[in-house]
DNA sequence: ACAGCCAGCTTGACAGTGTCAAGCGTCCTG
DNA sequence: CAGGACGCTTGACACTGTCAAGCTGGCTGT
């Protein structure tokens, strides 16, 4: 469709990553509702129906912002996962403890990744950038996974309970009254649920 | 503020309640962004400013709907959780199951009970919502709770663990290819993760 | 080197949205 | 039966996404 290969196609010079870029400056600033087209375009200098010419409408522009959410996200999993202990449990933990990280410095974009909303049209865009981040779980989990089992058991096990916690934990919703915030208190004691992973479940 | 303590206060008789239907009516039918003042207002034979006295803006629908979400999300999970075995292990599967269940079924209503989104202003019905929900977590998870123990680690990892299972499952991702959506051939592996519950964790 | 083209952006318009200020009607109160 | 207040309507405004034109500057072909 568009360009955007080259460098400086014409007037602006990659006109759609900066629209990008400020896509993700406006959604960490000023969260999820913020983001909108004409303030897209306005931040990055160009008149509000410029977007329309890169990406396909609103839900364009989200699923682009998203893709770059995505590689973003793996980027600082693959951190976290080199940074601690390279046993494999370590490793799992590390890798979770990116997962929530990123949730929590990056809450708007985290939650535009997993909306179910109305990109759903890009699923393939989207599919692709879970993809890149499930290859960073699924190789993490990959020595849990007992000798000719389903793989994808082990890795929704893991992504679930990270996953829950980091949502939750963004809601404020945890306990009945939803003490002050305090990520790292639980983090630990949470994950310990990982323990005893990979053995394959209980005989029927 | 407004009445709505009396029964048929004057012309529509209790239009704030035909308001909050029409907006979970709305969410069924058309998603989350559908939910829209004028039109819950039209749904409800009134005018597009009507909802404006009975709710403060678009956030107070929201978290008005959102309560009465979170009335029949604990209904479901009660439901559930009598219906299976009373062990304490059954129980808490059978609570679990009525989560998935009721967010497969209601996934709209699933998310805006969950959205961190823009009706934190009004985070004290929020919160009253999320406990009645909580409460019923509590008192399933209790017999886990180790003596002495903090019972918000216990609650915490089932809650994690069900509700990432869940919301991920409504995104539709799952697997690196994400085949077919089965929530119930992973539902069982995954909560077998319960296995060890209210063991003290490891110690350090 | 020059004519032509066309991609990239602008301008303008439209319907739909939330929100506010008035105003009107109906019902209850005195 | 008058007064008033509550419940809703009407109208307006700024903002949103989206579409149809139109302008403009750089590239291509000869």
């Amino acid at each position: 469709m568009t360009d955007h290969s080259g460098k400086k196609p014409h007037h602006h010079g990659d006109l759609r990553a900066a629209l990008i870029q400020s896509g993700i400056e406006i959604l960490t600033e000023s969260g999820l509702e913020a983001l909108t087209l004409r303030r897209c375009a306005a931040r990055a200098g160009v008149s509000h129906a410029a977007p329309a010419h890169h990406f396909d409408g609103l839900s364009g522009l989200r699923a682009a912002i998203a893709k770059e959410g995505f590689d973003r996200f793996r980027t600082q999993m693959l951190r976290s996962r080199a940074s601690g202990s390279q046993s494999p449990e370590g490793r799992i933990l590390s890798l979770c403890r990116g997962y929530l990280d990123f949730a929590v410095e990056n809450p708007a974009l985290f939650a535009l990744i997993f909306s179910c909303g109305p990109m759903s049209q890009f699923e393939k865009d989207m599919k692709a950038g879970t993809a890149t981040a499930y290859g960073v779980l699924r190789e993490t989990c990959a020595p849990f996974v007992p000798e000719g089992a389903d793989p994808l058991v082990v890795e929704t096990q893991v992504w679930s309970l990270i996953h829950g916690f980091s949502h939750l934990f963004l809601a404020g919703t945890f306990g009945p009254d939803s003490g002050p915030p305090d990520h790292h208190r639980l983090f630990a004691p949470v994950m310990a649920l990982l323990r005893e992973i990979g053995t394959p479940p209980a005989p029927k």
